[in-house]
DNA sequence: CTACATGCAAAGAGTTTGCATCCGC
DNA sequence: GCGGATGCAAACTCTTTGCATGTAG
């Protein structure tokens, strides 16, 4: 049988308050002060343990590390790769796609957290301009 | 400046002829015979310019490595968590989703490769089945 | 010839695991 | 009290890096 325990009752608190999404690590910083004795083995297993129940997301930003929030907070996000700023997306702008491929490939979607990467409008155009001005050059 | 050199070529050559998408490991055991020096560090760094120079792509298919393929072969997953088999969309049953992203939230899109995670027809009934009484069962 | 790519080995980082102990139920 | 949860430390896996050597242009 499974139990609610302190542990895992703060890292969903924690995650649940925030509204945020965070990896192991910031979860592991954010409980430690409320439960000294936490231990990272403890946050992978707790993670694991709450997304196999449900209460949490997991998804992969592509920097390393998956993230997890809790699924309360059903959204997506836009990844900037030019400033890293993070947008986010409304699940009710993705509902109507997700039904749509459900219906055609007759398949249930679990994702609830969809990560697109791209270049938000300023930088778009701070890349823009900057190709005009070198029209050719440097390149790693 | 750039060189594409054997290893680079080789290796870009699988992803394209294959049509696949692979892990790291899975490029390395594909070129290895004919490249028999050919080193995991090479495979990384090869992959990483080949990504950067935008002839690849990489995806994270939450089974903790990243999967690359080759961009001419835009299409997307759809992975069916019950039994592993991995549906393709087409990139056509995608764009529109994404154009409207774009449009709504000024962000240009870099992502080319989706991956959903759900469940297959076949897995959503096993499971409906399994709930209502069906002790154990085949495997797909 | 020169700068960049590669092989090798070793380091890093994140995550997982075995085992003794702890604690919720 | 019992079985699952935790802490600790070590193991593991994937990936990155420093450096000497090789090679494409």
């Amino acid at each position: 049988m499974s139990r609610m325990t302190t542990a895992r009752a703060l890292i969903y608190e924690t995650l649940e308050t925030t509204q945020e999404h965070m990896t192991a690590y910031q979860v592991f910083d954010a409980v430690k002060p409320r439960l000294p004795s936490l231990n990272m083995s403890t946050v992978y297993r707790s993670l694991e343990y709450l997304t196999h129940e449900g209460l949490i997301s997991v998804a992969d930003v592509g920097e390393g590390m998956p993230i997890y929030e809790a699924v309360s907070n059903t959204h997506h996000h836009l990844v900037c790769e030019g400033c890293k700023k993070i947008l986010i997306v409304e699940h009710e702008q993705v509902k109507g796609f997700f039904e749509k491929i459900s219906q055609e490939y007759d398949f249930t979607i679990h994702t609830n957290h969809l990560i697109l990467f791209g270049l938000c409008e300023k930088c778009r155009r701070a890349k823009e301009n900057q190709s005009e001005e070198l029209p050719k050059s440097l390149h790693p």
